[in-house]
DNA sequence: GCAATAGTGTCTCTCAGACATTATGGT
DNA sequence: ACCATAATGTCTGAGAGACACTATTGC
């Protein structure tokens, strides 16, 4: 039987294998109504010219969440962020046929940014459509598309029950701007989600405050007021996501 | 800057500091209609004394949920376990005194057993109350009571969308019984979880099939009809969890 | 019969969804 | 004026919560 921390306390160099330990980042972001993610494309081998989420080994005097954090404004030049939370951790045996690596993957979400990835060591870094990624386009590196698939779905099952949308916006906007991002992030369009009602369920649940009585600059219609967000952390009860069609 | 593994593909030693990888188990059950959790007993310092989270290293050819899964067996002589999720990962720096441990943590949920540890390598091991760990009793080891808080409330919430509670009983059951699975989870009492709403919420929700006609054994009053679990994997709309007094 | 537990019926209130209507800007 | 977009009003149906009531067992 194999020896066990617990059993006797014992710390037999067999019993540790080393592993490397990384991070890996899914920073999802707005951009032109799409619901969109940040990519990297790999220099090296192996899956060289692949694409691959970013991130990077987490160093001996840091936590995951720092080296998160790190990477974070390293590789996409990111330095405040309002969500950064912890996804799932992977380590199956041979997710990287060079040595063994277990992974602890986070989700950021940014508004959208003028700069792609301004000043961060990764060159060919880019913003990809989560709906071409939903369809295997473009084909990622390691187990990204398993990790990419479990992002994906965390992120529109919390936009259910808390008030994430609200961090791809800015610190001011409007009720139709939340409106676009939840029908963006759920791939859905205005006919499954009542833009009324959306008004109405987002103003009564304390999600978010008025700004100050002023309004958004000239569009073609009528200025929409401006908000911010709620001190609330959770929607309750929750807005419901409409069946994909 | 520091080097990463996606900038520049390359595997510098020094970008990937060795780590321990562990599992921590949380395995919880209902006895005696408390919400419980299995512990162990350490044996070795540090924390000799202490009570912690059953678990152990991650050995190289597996997965972290298949040494979850080793380590039930081990530890627990639990060799079916119906639902194993993973909780979240935990790496702090100093969580271990003694090395750079970074630890996935996994639930298991397994019905009331005759014999709490039967088989395992673990002697001083037993459940203890839920209720009890929530006000810190007894003491745990490392950051344990952090993960345990997490357990506690992803469990919780758990109960309110899936058909996780069945999980607690064996394969038929009645929905008294399922009740009081709820009522121990949630810390509410009868008056709080309404049986009459209740039964009808479950019966229309499919989260369970009747088990052919029988009825549980004699009790003291009307005997219950059995059912089983039914095929959903979500509770459409949720239960909810009334708000603990 | 009574106690105890299982299960049903019914009322009300909240709220999501559908959709009509009004408000306020630009051109 | 007209169009476009923002915001409000109104109706309806589903469902949760409260609670009265009926059913089936053991004693």
């Amino acid at each position: 039987m194999t020896r066990t921390r617990s059993g006797n306390g014992g710390y037999d160099p067999a019993d540790y294998p080393p592993f490397a330990v990384t991070v890996d980042l899914l920073v999802f972001t707005i951009r032109d109504g799409e619901f969109c993610l940040l990519l990297v494309e790999r220099g090296a081998e192996p899956y060289a010219g692949r694409w691959a989420l970013p991130g990077g080994f987490v160093q001996v005097d840091e936590s995951p969440e720092d080296a998160a954090r790190r990477e974070l404004a390293e590789e996409a030049g990111i330095t405040e962020v309002d969500v950064l939370e912890q996804l799932a951790t992977y380590g199956d045996p041979n997710r990287d046929p060079r040595m063994r690596v277990v992974s602890v993957a986070y989700l950021a979400f940014v508004p959208d940014l003028p700069e792609p990835s301004a000043g961060t060591d990764a060159a060919g870094a880019r913003f990809w459509p989560v709906a071409g990624l939903e369809q295997g386009e473009p084909a990622l590196a390691f187990d990204h598309a398993d990790i990419v698939r479990d992002g994906i779905e965390r992120a529109r099952a919390k936009l259910e029950y808390t008030p994430l949308a609200a961090a791809f916006c800015g610190d001011e906007f409007t009720i139709p701007g939340l409106w676009s991002v939840y029908r963006a992030v759920w791939g859905v369009d205005a006919d499954a989600l009542d833009q009324a009602n959306f008004q109405r369920k987002v103003l009564t649940s304390g999600m978010v405050v008025p700004a100050d009585g002023s309004r958004q600059g000239p569009g073609r219609g009528r200025p929409a007021r401006l908000f911010r967000r709620g001190e609330i952390e959770v929607v309750h009860p929750p807005i419901r996501r409409p069946a994909p069609p």
